[in-house]
DNA sequence: AAAAATTGATGATTATAATACACAATTTAT
DNA sequence: ATAAATTGTGTATTATAATCATCAATTTTT
């Protein structure tokens, strides 16, 4: 291995992938925090990289609709755990 | 469609990821939370769908050594929005 | 190149997550 | 069934995320 990867990493990638999620759209910080009702402040904190709360990241996949996949990869993993034991 | 989630829905998935990770160790919440450095009480709000801090859930899943799957998913996400327009 | 829009960052205040302690309720083990 | 361990939940305090206002710095538009 030797490619262990860092908190702060992680949570650059979340910043970057919640940024670009906007650009996709189009809309400014301002404008999608007045949309969630949360400052443009939190929001910029989110896009770099700082410690939000996990509320404030699932407002914005809310919003660009990414909720289902999360929640999705998210109960795979807890499946794959609570199976008998992967027999192989 | 019509199965739209809530995050109070993810929240607690997360929560039951958390916590499954934990189970299928076989360590208490209260070894868990003093071998992260945080308390026992952020740990099991943690698992039980309340509003941590990301910091906190980063902390869970980097003992459980799921940090890099988690960080492939969100790259991912933000590489097929940065790419070229998916042409179709 | 200048103007406009967007974003980064600061200080002061408020809201809330985190801590610490305790105890009840539940789960597990004997 | 009892005891032991684990977990949920309460209050009080502390740490910190979130808000609000503002201004500088950067990026985009004209």
């Amino acid at each position: 291995m030797l490619d262990f990867i860092t908190i702060k990493e992680v949570k650059l990638s979340i910043g970057d992938w919640c940024k670009a999620l906007r650009k996709d759209e189009k809309i400014s910080q301002q404008v999608l925090a007045e949309e969630l009702g949360i400052s443009r402040f939190t929001l910029a904190n989110l896009e770099n990289g700082e410690n939000p709360t996990l509320d404030t990241l699932l407002k914005v996949l809310q919003y660009f609709d990414e909720l289902k996949n999360l929640n999705r990869f998210i109960q795979e993993k807890t499946d794959s755990l609570s199976k008998p034991t992967s027999l192989y």
